[in-house]
DNA sequence: CTCTCTGCAAATCTTTTGCAGTCCT
DNA sequence: AGGACTGCAAAAGATTTGCAGAGAG
C-alpha cells in the first residue's frame, strides 16, 4: 500500500487543529479510500474497508468521509442515484462529470474555459465561491448506438 | 388565476401519450405550481396546495411533480439541504445556481459561453445531453459583509 | 365497465444521533 | 484521568410503495 504521506499529513493536521483524535481507524478508512479509485457510496468504502479490518463500523466510516471532506481530501457528489457519492483527490485535478441515465457511465471532463466563466459570474455578483458541481446527464455514445440498432 | 393554456396543454398531452388520465388534483398543482415563484421542496408544494383544497394528499403532489419533470414544465434541483426542490420553467429561461452556504440565498445566472461549451464538450465525447446542472456554493456579498464586521 | 388515480398508512433507504464502553493524548 | 472515539442500535428524514375505495374515459 502507497504511504499516501502528504495526505495524511493534511488529514492528521486537521484532527490536530479540529481538537480530534488520530485513530486506527482513521488512518485505515484514509488508505482504503485513497487507493479506491471511483465514486463511492459511504456504503461502498465501508464493504472495502471491512474486508481489511470487520471490526471497523459504518458509523466510523460515515464519519470520516465527512472528516475527509472537511479537509478537502475528499469530495461528495450526487450523481443521481439518491445517495451521496465520495471521490478522493489524491492525484486527480478537479473535474466535472457527463453521466449516462441509461447505463450509468461516468466520464470526467475539465474546461478551462468554463471554470474561468464560473469565477467571472461569482465576481459580478460580489460572490465567494468555496466550491462548485457541474453534472451533464444525458445518453453515453455507446447506448446511443444501442438503441438505433434497438430501433429507437 | 391565469390560464396557463399552453402548459395544460403540454400537461394533458403528456398524460394522454402515457395512457394517464386527467384529474382535478393534478389540474390544481400544476396551476398552483405554476404560479408559485421559487424553488419549493414536494412538501412546499403540498402545504400551499392544501390551502386551496384540504383534500389533496402529499401522495398526489409528490407524483404529480414527478410527472411535471417528465413533460419539461418543472426542473429537480437539489441545492444541498437534503431535499428535492422544484423549479417550473413557465416564464423562465433556463439557469443555473449560486448558492449560499451562509443564508441560502439562491441567485439565478445564465451563460450562453458555458452552455455552448457544455454542449461542444458533450459532442466531443460523442454524449447526447439531456439535462445539466451546475451549481457553485459559497458566500453571497451581504454575509462576506456580516462576516468583516464580526472580525472573521 | 375497466383501468388509473387518490389518500392513507406503512415500508424503504439513506443519513444522522444517543449511548455505553474503549482508546488516544 | 479526561475527553474524544467507536460500534451498535435506534431515530430521523425524505422518498416511495401497497392497497382499498373513488373517479376518469
Amino acid at each position: 500500500m502507497p504511504e499516501f504521506t502528504k495526505e495524511k499529513e493534511i488529514f492528521f493536521e486537521h484532527l490536530r487543529r479540529a481538537g480530534f483524535k488520530k485513530t486506527s481507524q482513521r488512518e485505515l478508512i484514509l488508505d482504503v479510500f485513497l487507493k479506491t479509485e471511483g465514486h463511492l457510496s459511504a456504503e461502498d468504502l465501508y464493504n472495502i474497508v471491512k474486508v481489511e479490518d470487520p471490526t471497523v463500523g459504518f458509523t466510523t466510516v460515515y464519519r470520516t468521509l465527512k472528516l475527509l471532506v472537511e479537509c478537502g481530501l475528499a469530495r461528495e457528489e450526487r450523481l443521481g442515484d439518491g445517495r451521496a457519492r465520495y471521490e478522493h483527490l489524491y492525484n486527480h485535478q478537479h473535474h466535472d462529470h457527463l453521466i449516462c441515465t441509461q447505463c450509468g457511465q461516468l466520464i470526467e471532463f475539465y474546461s478551462e474555459e468554463i471554470e474561468n466563466k464560473q469565477d467571472e459570474i461569482a465576481a459580478n455578483h460580489g460572490f465567494h465561491p468555496t466550491r462548485h458541481s457541474l453534472r451533464i446527464w444525458g445518453i453515453c455514445s455507446e447506448c446511443q448506438v444501442k438503441r438505433q440498432a434497438a430501433g429507437r
